[in-house]
DNA sequence: GCCTGTAGTTAGAGCGCTCTAACGTTTCGG
DNA sequence: CCGAAACGTTAGAGCGCTCTAACTACAGGC
């Protein structure tokens, strides 16, 4: 593009570089001032003058440069995104929820994935920060709180899916608790008793769903039957708990898997091995992943409204951008969506028939 | 941040403001040129000054200014991406493969999505180019080829998964008559003849496939037996697909769904009519979205690689942006991914017995 | 008639950087 | 020992815009 500029400076018929305010300005025989004032749309422009504006702007096919117009305003319409992989489903429908809201209120995304390496994660905050965007939000970030207070103190910051202590940011958290005593209170309402749990790992809201089935468990006097299978919120880690439950000599009533995802894994693992759901024993997800709907797979599950976490996160944003917040924490709660992996235990159904 | 400088212009000791190139050189006592020559990592600057300037930025806290770079060197370091909705595994993935190459040679991501809209599209393209993105990649665009064509004289181009004639971009294509054709040859290898498809109507791919089938058909000498019952590319096209096909007099050997979404609901719909896959029917879809490798699914599918088309159509991006290549295609060869939706007709099967 | 207001317009000083051209120093071949 | 070349550094002119303050013109109040 600038190679391309090779010509006598006074020959100024044609311009071959992208117009400029300039431009139009000269050529509608107008101050640049008052250029900038259509382009911004402010009032106390006469008719007459914007709407001459406006036809030679269209005429030369001016552009605004949003550059200069971020300079020279100290502002960039654009926030920045921080997730961890956009193959993730998860992340890629909350930063769908984040650009739906950005788009409506003139807002550009500027986003860098973090590839789950806190390293990475920081070189995306990095370029972020350096591109002055007017706030930054973080989903599930890795990297240490230290450095997302550091970050906090340079932009606008909203995370979400992580409590990070003593940072200046608002937060979108969910619920993991709630959802939690959503899938025990369903299950023990059904008549089920010995509820295994196979977890998530480390992995975001893993430890929280487990302790809090832990807890429920506790709760509701059946400590007995907690029994912890380790997973990793993966199909395999699925698969192998199936395994390791058919081994058992007693397989629990029903199951509470860490993510859809185990839940599938189970779903398939149990299946082979001749063990029917819901009838044998019942099957309770997280996530309400795509494939949770599925006919073929009908999974019940837990369902956290991620479009509408990433519209959240941006709607704090904006109010921080602008209004310079207090330190906000947004609660999601996540509901119970009953599909067909959930029935009374087989020995409550037999009794009754 | 703008609001809150209000003091005296002498007082110097402590800078509300962020630091800009000039405090660096002021407090390093060289010139700004000399820390622009620093930043920028360019050979010829004493070992001595390059080490005194980078000691005080970080001391500072100095971030250089992404716009004011831009502007100054006319070029931004930033490429955008036009996509139809990010809550599409398929899009989200492809912009997934563009972030991961965009990060390796330190390119921004700017992210539009389109919102199946043109309208949305348009005002999205419209916002990149004033942003002076250095290059634009949009995938599966819905706005007019005109439009496409106009952009094109802007800023590269680079499309993804739709041949729009007469404009100056590089495409990158998917072969979906080669990809059909994988299909076919896989049925019909098995002893498969009466097999259907269904189709995804007017959607990216969905003409191609269906065109591709009916020509392949031909080809193979089973025109009698194409059958192409409408769809759409959703689950629900899938389960009303299966109860027109229960609902006829023979059910053929093989169904040809348009994507996974599609047999997704055909093995539902099939399931609950009490028709054996693969025992019964056949059924091969598209995409190779993550339920298809579900143990509990399993179905054989043509796999596009995403990932790589993404990071394909930004290294075309990246040529063009500095080479200002020819048009180029590139076309994608699908691939064929066996699981357990398939199997010889059961005719044949008997026979063998 | 003078002063105050208001609406419409503009000059001009930046915003924070890059980049060209030129400058002062040192090195080195002849 | 001189001039050229190479190296390291810098002044200063932009990049394309916004924004403040000021200026003009005209209306209305006293």
């Amino acid at each position: 593009m600038s190679a391309r500029v090779r010509r006598i400076p006074a020959s100024d018929s044609v311009i071959r570089r992208a117009p400029t305010m300039e431009d139009v300005a000269r050529e509608a025989g107008v101050s640049r001032a008052l250029v900038s004032l259509v382009m911004r749309e402010r009032p106390n422009v006469s008719e007459e003058r914007r709407r001459r504006v406006l036809d030679v702007a269209s005429r030369l096919g001016y552009r605004p440069n949003a550059m200069a117009r971020s300079l020279a305003s100290r502002r960039t319409k654009t926030v920045g995104v921080i997730l961890d992989d956009l193959r993730n489903p998860f992340f890629a429908e909350i930063a769908g929820g984040v650009e739906e809201l950005a788009f409506e209120v003139g807002y550009q995304l500027l986003l860098a994935a973090g590839g789950r390496q806190a390293r990475r994660e920081r070189a995306a905050m990095a370029a972020l920060l350096e591109h002055r965007v007017s706030g930054i939000i973080m989903v599930s970030p890795r990297m240490p709180a230290g450095v997302i207070a550091a970050a906090a103190a340079e932009a606008p910051l909203v995370i979400v899916g992580r409590a990070v202590r003593g940072v200046d940011a608002d937060s979108v958290l969910i619920n993991e608790a709630h959802g939690t005593g959503l899938v025990l209170d369903h299950l023990i309402g059904l008549g089920h008793e010995a509820i295994a749990h196979v977890d998530g790992g480390t992995g975001a809201g893993g430890p929280q769903r487990r302790s809090a089935y832990l807890r429920g468990m506790r709760g509701h006097r059946l400590a007995r039957h907690a029994l912890v299978i380790p997973g990793d919120f993966t199909e395999e880690a699925g698969v192998s708990a199936a395994a390791e439950l058919v081994r058992r000599p007693q397989l629990p009533t029903a199951i509470f898997a860490a993510n859809d995802m185990v839940a599938a894994g189970l779903l398939g693992g149990l299946d082979r091995a001749g063990v029917e759901v819901p009838r044998d024993v019942s099957i309770v997800g997280y996530d309400n992943i795509s494939i949770a709907h599925l006919a073929h797979v009908s999974l019940t599950t837990v369902d956290q409204p991620r479009t509408e976490m990433g519209r959240l996160a941006l709607e704090l944003l904006l109010d921080r951008i602008d209004n310079r917040r207090a330190n906000e924490v947004r609660l999601i709660e996540p509901s119970l969506v009953i599909r067909s992996t959930t029935a009374p235990p087989r020995t409550l159904a037999a009794a009754v028939a």
